[in-house]
DNA sequence: CGTGACACCAAAATACAACG
DNA sequence: CGTTGTATTTTGGTGTCACG
């Protein structure tokens, strides 16, 4: 990374106690450990060494922990002013085994029951329907009935003894699609032919038995399979009234769309129109947006209070914004916090769940190499400017990389 | 009867051409 | 040469049907 990580303004608590500090640490899905440091440790590497010997862990790894600038999703941990100042929560990524995934489905209501003590992350990250988790590299498949699981065990034991492909009946194939679509719309409801391609190579890996001999990549039907099903899945949650989807159903059974003016989803915009969370009203978010304005009335408004209420607030945002389409002068007395740096990318991520930052720099070093080619290729008066520019560019090459 | 599959249509995304 | 308008491709929604 050439040009990441600009100044992190990490508004860390003076007074905090210089006893104990606590830490939450994730080893693997069934293995979360509540340990107690004396101190918070001055950096990352301390915080490894201290990690390694209180877990007895023997392998190097790396440590992500969870950023509230986006929404407690898991960031690396590269600096270790960007951990609260008296407990956190902390996930080691071991650097030797990457590909064995425990087959366990792990979700919001497993982290609740593993410890007793009180949970800062929690308190809205529960109740809320709005998508929290970015899209996951390997796509965790999910399990499916007693009575599927169990006949897909069997046909699996089948396969190893002499490769038979498993002819999945009808009533089958609904349950594994059923379970499928449930666990990928957590992520996305509108998942693109890649996504759906990562699922089905996770579903023919996971069950050998299911894999399509016949298709280059052994899973293109259930690639078909999926995209039907999430189309007709997408219909059955808009009939039960979900506003999400139901926002890209044409008025009346009439082909008639522009229905109101409204513009359906861009295909990146994950978290378009979420619905309110459960036990949450228009008029309780209301107050907490009055509290928000009174907050950025301060001289130095609290980063941290400001991050955690419009998380908070966010589907109220989102109906004002999609259904109302108010001007942006409106908005800005409305949602004065959204114009700040910080918040402009929080709110990015809250809608896409991509890291605008990250992933725009990322992408500028990974096309970089291949831009300097093309412009390299140029002929003519273009091809000179540019030649003039990459010269440029190459001579500054160290300032680049020592600066920012 | 419910559901996977598919046809059909409008909107969004993208490729392309015409223009000043 | 960049801009702008237009044509083409892709995507997602609705309706329908066959099948177990």
């Amino acid at each position: 990374m050439i040009l990441c990580g600009m100044g992190t303004n990490v508004i860390f608590n003076l007074s905090r106690t210089m006893g104990s500090y606590k830490l939450r640490i994730i080893i693997n899905e069934g293995d979360i450990r509540k340990v107690s440091l004396d101190g918070k440790p001055e950096t990352v590497e301390e915080l490894k060494i201290k990690i390694k010997e209180k877990c007895n862990l023997q392998d190097d790894f790396n440590l992500m922990y969870e950023d509230p600038d986006f929404g407690y999703c898991l960031c690396n941990l590269d600096d270790i002013e960007d951990l609260p100042a008296t407990k956190a929560t902390v996930k080691v990524i071991s650097m030797v085994t990457l590909t064995l995934v425990p087959a366990s489905t792990t979700s919001i209501s497993d982290v609740s029951n593993v410890s007793d003590d009180t949970e800062i992350l929690s308190t809205y990250s529960s109740s809320s329907s709005t998508r929290q988790e970015q899209w996951p590299e390997f796509f965790e498949i999910p399990n499916f009935s007693v009575d599927v699981e169990f006949r897909l065990r069997q046909a699996n034991l089948q396969f190893l003894r002499d490769q038979t492909y498993l002819n999945v009946p009808r009533d089958m194939k609904h349950g594994i699609l059923e379970k499928l679509a449930e666990a990928i719309y957590k992520f996305d409801g509108y998942p693109n032919a890649e996504r759906i391609h990562s699922v089905a190579l996770a579903l023919i890996s996971k069950n050998p038995c299911l894999r399509e001999p016949g298709s280059p990549d052994g899973c293109s039907g259930w690639k078909n399979s999926l995209t039907y099903k999430m189309g007709n899945y997408r219909t059955k949650l808009r009939k039960a009234g979900c506003a999400e989807v139901a926002i890209n159903r044409g008025e009346k059974g009439t082909p008639e769309m522009a229905s109101k003016g409204l513009k359906r989803p861009k295909r990146f915009e994950v978290n378009y129109l979420p619905d309110l969370p459960d036990g949450q009203n228009e008029d309780r978010l209301e107050v907490e947006r009055k509290l928000l304005v009174e907050e950025m009335k301060k001289r130095n408004p609290s980063g941290t209070f400001i991050a955690s209420k419009m998380d908070q607030t966010f589907p109220l945002r989102r109906r004002e914004i999609v259904e109302a389409e108010p001007p942006v002068k409106t908005l800005k007395e409305r949602w004065p916090a959204l114009f700040t740096e910080r918040q402009v990318f929080a709110e990015f991520n809250r809608i896409a769940t991509t890291n605008l930052e990250n992933d725009f720099f990322g992408a500028v070093d990974r096309y970089t190499p291949h831009f300097v080619t093309i412009f390299k290729s140029k002929k003519g008066s273009v091809g000179e400017k540019l030649a003039e520019i990459v010269q440029q560019i190459d001579s500054r090459k160290p300032d680049v990389t020592a600066k920012t």
